[in-house]
DNA sequence: ATGCCATGTATTACATGA
């Protein structure tokens, strides 16, 4: 079974490369992140076309997150973070599927820093945290667009980028502090050595592989014994009209249930 | 240290992104 997330950067302007990595990757689930566009708008249709069920959480201009599943609809089971009703951004979208609870997360990026979107961000984070500690025990998938680099490893070169929200010693305490309640970074766990990278800020950027890895698929503990492989489906990047981001994706192990 | 760029929505301009 095959997890992927994928932020897409507008769904409707990408929608053809996002129909046609879902008919060359088959995920069997997939987040997206950035969809840009209303509940209304969501290219419902075009999905199902091609063989998904989805729920989303869309926003128009800004933001907004979906989760696919191949030949079934995912049942939602949450829009939007606990912890603050007057939160109105579409970050955050949960459902089950294939006897798995996915989230599809986007955390805020957070620029300028310092200022009230870094503000914001470490506050979402915080949030996460704790509802993600209501989830750590069960089959969970927290899939999405973290803005956030762990480490140097996860950066070409750290320096020119060392005022960025992604980069601050705060958000990588609050990711390091998610992933102490038991969480597996999948793709760091199946290739603790490699520079891996998920993002690439434009074209050029790209021609040097000079990226960032921030999009990440996190297994609840339960989850380990069931993975078996990662990869980042980097040749998407390099297509006409891409995400400045590519596909990421974890394969598990079929559980005793499926 | 960074949006020259891309995206979407509503008008030729703005907000967002990292």
């Amino acid at each position: 079974m095959k997890i992927a997330s994928f932020n897409v950067n507008g769904v409707k302007g990408r929608l053809p490369r996002l129909l046609e990595w879902l008919d060359e990757a088959r995920p069997d689930v997939a987040c997206l992140q950035e969809i840009k566009t209303g509940d209304a708008t969501f290219p419902a249709r075009e999905v199902e076309a091609a063989g998904y069920g989805a729920v989303w959480h869309g926003q128009r201009m800004h933001h907004g997150v979906a989760i696919l599943a191949r030949g079934e609809a995912p049942k939602e089971i949450r829009r939007g973070l606990p912890g603050d009703d007057a939160d109105s951004q579409a970050r955050y979208l949960e459902a089950h599927t294939r006897g798995l609870r996915v989230a599809s997360v986007y955390l805020p990026n957070g620029n300028p820093q310092p200022g009230p979107k870094f503000d914001y961000k470490l506050a979402w984070f915080e949030r996460l945290i704790e509802h993600a500690r209501t989830l750590v025990g069960d089959d969970v998938v927290l899939a999405g667009d973290f803005n956030v680099v762990p480490t140097n490893l996860d950066i070409y070169n750290p320096w020119p980028w060392r005022f960025d929200a992604v980069m601050q010693p705060r958000t990588r305490d609050a990711y390091r502090r998610l992933l102490e309640q038991g969480w597996i970074d999948s793709t760091r766990h199946l290739h603790p050595d490699e520079r891996i990278y998920t993002f690439w800020f434009n074209a050029d950027a790209f021609r040097r592989n000079a990226g960032f890895r921030m999009d990440f698929l996190l297994l609840s503990p339960s989850l380990a014994s069931r993975m078996m492989r990662a990869d980042v489906d980097v040749a998407h990047r390099g297509r006409d009209k891409p995400s400045d981001h590519t596909p990421v994706w974890v394969e598990l192990a079929p559980g005793s249930g499926a």
